[in-house]
DNA sequence: GATTGGCACTCGAACACAGCGAGTGCCAAC
DNA sequence: GTTGGCACTCGCTGTGTTCGAGTGCCAATC
């Protein structure tokens, strides 16, 4: 049975913890927020909320400290987010305002979010698939050499060399361009493998004999495997010192932490569950992290899209003893920041 | 007056206080490593050593430890790098054998680096200033809209759309891109850049009227502007873990290392004065390193070359208690391996 | 002159112990 | 349901003590 007031106790607690460190106890409760009743009554409070593993006592005689339960209570009670400061807005524009290519919007953003937030920041790279191909450019760099580029949305571009054993003509080669972008210009990239492959076949045979077919066959595979190499999943990370400055707030090292963030492999697992739950502004608290590693830290995660679509995710990660409110906040304000870049 | 034996100690002082962590003692040296003499021979021989300022004592009646002049003339004395164990070179194979784009080979180079080294790698991006025009595209995507794409050495590739504001015809697009190509094909990005301002002007004045010209120097600059914001200097890094791992090696907190290693600035200033000193590999020890955060640690650097050029430095940063042999022998192995790579 | 064994001395690390104080749980009274 | 009182817990801090690795110095030896 947890009382309105044992809510509020619960918040301050949280908020009172996370600013100082300490265990926090009644008598400070009232001290600081002066409720109306004494500091006895907030000790049956806190029994009460101790009762529903919301909070805990490192040891007998001491303060108390939010559970993994307490602070999901406490965010989930957040009932909205507190907008971004001006100081901090104006951050946002300045870090990301000029920027050339994505490569470098990505590593501002990270960047950025691991300044506001005072965590460990992760960006995902946008996924390529549902990128769409704007153009394929082939470009014959000396006979039997031909540069083949593939331009898609979101600023992504591949190049690669083709060498086929015969020269194609330029004309052919101008025919073969003609075709290439008419036939998957606009599509999504792992449609237009698909159609690439098929592709060298429906040349017109009038102009294609077979062994021009199979030249032609050479460049577009050389794209087909630009699109499948396409990086799959990555991330870039800031801010590692942040998470090396929390140290204090895991209970053996950090080492295992960074060297999970690092892997990539299981972060990556953890932001596809989360964009399955949730596209907006997600948190993974302690505990609710199955993975060894993140067990003891909380992730506050947000999706982005380019062009309209989800793209990816973006986040930070943090000791379970974090400002949520402030970090969420930054997630998406940058989240939705970035999305706006990309739309363009 | 450092005798050859003196010499012989403070090898070994090196070599069991960078294995152990902790001061070496005179009867801990005759026990491990058989010299002909009793402990209180080499005590004096470590007087001496302490005489010349090439070891110190932490506490007054203490072990043994080098200062940054003892680990100075250790490594000075190493005439020769041991190779890599055939385990490491497999494991460099391995690692970048199976490369795709640049940005691939360096991200899995500096893995690879933290890996064999232990310690946090560094890798810089290959400078573009000797890199050189491949080849320059004009790709019309509708009327004003006309994509300019730069090719370069090392697989630099920059894309930017221009938007004149009246059309330029396909075969006028055909002729300046037949021109630009002539004229900075094979130069290198900045004499490029140059050329390409003064450009327009030489389009021969039959087809050229003054309007066509603005439109296409509308074009040029477009890739002038992506020559100029190609970025600079940046650093990718990797293994953060493995600085923190060796946290009790510094006096202070390993925060603003980190910090410093992720500005970026300083340690790029430290990799271009390393490169003017020494083009293979370079070490700096401790106070050797003016600046505040890194004169407590030590760096392991060398140059790389792509298509014979000397483009940029990779190198570890860690503890100046480090095993200088094997990581010396990485960083000149990983460098040897990545310039192979961007050498084809 | 270099080397050696002996010896007194230093000083940090580890451990035990006491006192303090913030905080609790419980209870009787309001 | 709230409150003041009270005994109790237990981590933290500071103090002393011991232990031992390691040193510096010196006289004796090769």
């Amino acid at each position: 049975m947890v009382s309105d007031r044992s809510l509020e106790v619960l918040r301050v607690i949280v908020q009172d913890y996370v600013a100082s460190r300490e265990p926090v106890g009644s008598k400070s409760i009232v001290e600081r927020h002066g409720f109306g009743v004494s500091a006895a009554t907030i000790r049956n409070d806190m029994a009460a909320l101790e009762e529903e593993e919301l909070i805990t006592a490192p040891h007998t005689s001491s303060g108390r400290v939010p559970t993994d339960k307490g602070y999901r209570l406490f965010v989930d009670r957040m009932s909205e987010l507190r907008p971004l400061s001006s100081a901090q807005r104006q951050a946002v524009e300045v870090f990301l305002g000029q920027s050339v290519d994505v490569d470098d919007v990505l590593a501002r953003t990270v960047r950025l979010l691991a300044q506001l937030t005072q965590q460990v920041a992760v960006v995902q790279y946008p996924s390529v698939s549902h990128a769409r191909v704007r153009h394929v450019e082939f470009v014959p760099l000396a006979p039997s050499r031909v540069l083949c580029v593939l331009i898609a949305d979101f600023g992504v571009v591949e190049q690669g060399v083709a060498e086929p054993e015969q020269e194609l003509g330029e004309d052919a080669l101008a025919e073969l361009r003609a075709h290439v972008n008419a036939r998957t210009g606009g599509m999504r990239l792992s449609d237009a493998a698909d159609v690439l492959r098929e592709l060298p076949e429906t040349l017109p045979s009038e102009r294609w004999s077979q062994q021009a077919r199979d030249l032609a066959a050479t460049l577009c595979q050389v794209i087909v495997e630009q699109i499948e190499s396409t990086r799959h999943d990555r991330l870039i990370m800031a801010g590692a010192a942040n998470l090396v400055r929390t140290e204090n707030d895991f209970s053996g090292s950090v080492t295992p932490v960074l060297e999970a963030i690092e892997e990539q492999v299981e972060l990556l697992k953890l932001f596809s569950e989360m964009a399955k739950e949730q596209h907006g502004v997600a948190v993974r608290i302690g505990r609710e992290n199955a993975v060894s590693p993140f067990s003891e830290a909380s992730v506050v995660t947000s999706g982005y899209t380019g062009s309209g679509y989800d793209v990816a995710r973006l986040g930070v990660l943090g000791p379970t003893r974090m400002d949520y409110s402030n970090n969420m906040a930054a997630v998406r304000a940058v989240a939705r920041y970035l999305s706006r870049l990309l739309g363009e």
